[in-house]
DNA sequence: AGTCACTACTTAGCAATACTATATACAGTA
DNA sequence: TACTGTATATAGTATTGCTAAGTAGTGACT
């Protein structure tokens, strides 16, 4: 299968933001985690920009705490705005899903309006 | 519902090219599809960009024929490669789709790996 | 001490794609 | 003439994911 990046724009904030609200996580975790889902593609990069994204519009909160195993970790929960943010995310995938899949199912017909 | 259109990247190709695959098409009529669809918020400027790519990478054939009702239109049909592109988009999008509703069915559980 | 591997985060520059706004042009109608 | 509907095109912008590189801490092996 080629690249999904394309396909991935706009969703994959919304994919962090679940990941996010199931409790606090780091960066990390959060692309392992990914990575367990079948995203290997992602690049570390683009969570962490992401991430960085999420904290400058003020969709987390974020406590520092040291790591036994390397250096410091960032720890990320939703604060309300995410929450909102997310809940917003899962309506548009939603409709838009809920679209695809009508015009899937709507196969073969002739551009019936 | 704030605006789909970051969700729609690499998307809306895919569901133009299965439009198209569906009988020979043109432009506007592409648009009014769209809108009937449920996507009013797409501008008529996007489709015919995207359009413009499509014949650019070579997905398309087009036959330009008059029309009693305004200028000329451009009927466009899909090429091998424009099927093959399409078939890529729904193995793309299956993809995408079901980890996204394994995330979203695994509600509650607190990153388990 | 030096090197490597794993953990953990950051950033600069690039590429792809949708949006806004505007322009062009044909046909019918007030 | 002006307006509406039909029909296509394009320049400039914003968003977002990717590539590639860098910084740092810890532990293991040589």
């Amino acid at each position: 299968m080629d690249n999904l990046s394309e396909m991935l724009k706009g969703v994959l904030e919304g994919i962090v933001l679940e990941i996010i609200s199931r409790g606090e996580i780091y960066g990390y975790e959060i692309v392992k985690h990914l990575t367990q889902m079948g995203f290997e593609g992602i690049a570390e990069g683009t969570v962490y920009a992401l991430l960085m994204r999420l904290e400058r519009n003020r969709l987390v909160n974020i406590v520092k705490k040291p790591s036994e195993m390397g250096p410091p970790r960032k720890f990320y929960t939703l604060n309300e705005q995410g929450k909102e943010k997310l809940m917003s995310f899962w309506a548009k995938w939603d409709f838009l899903s809920s679209r695809i899949e009508i015009l899937r199912d709507n196969g073969g017909n002739k551009h019936e309006l």
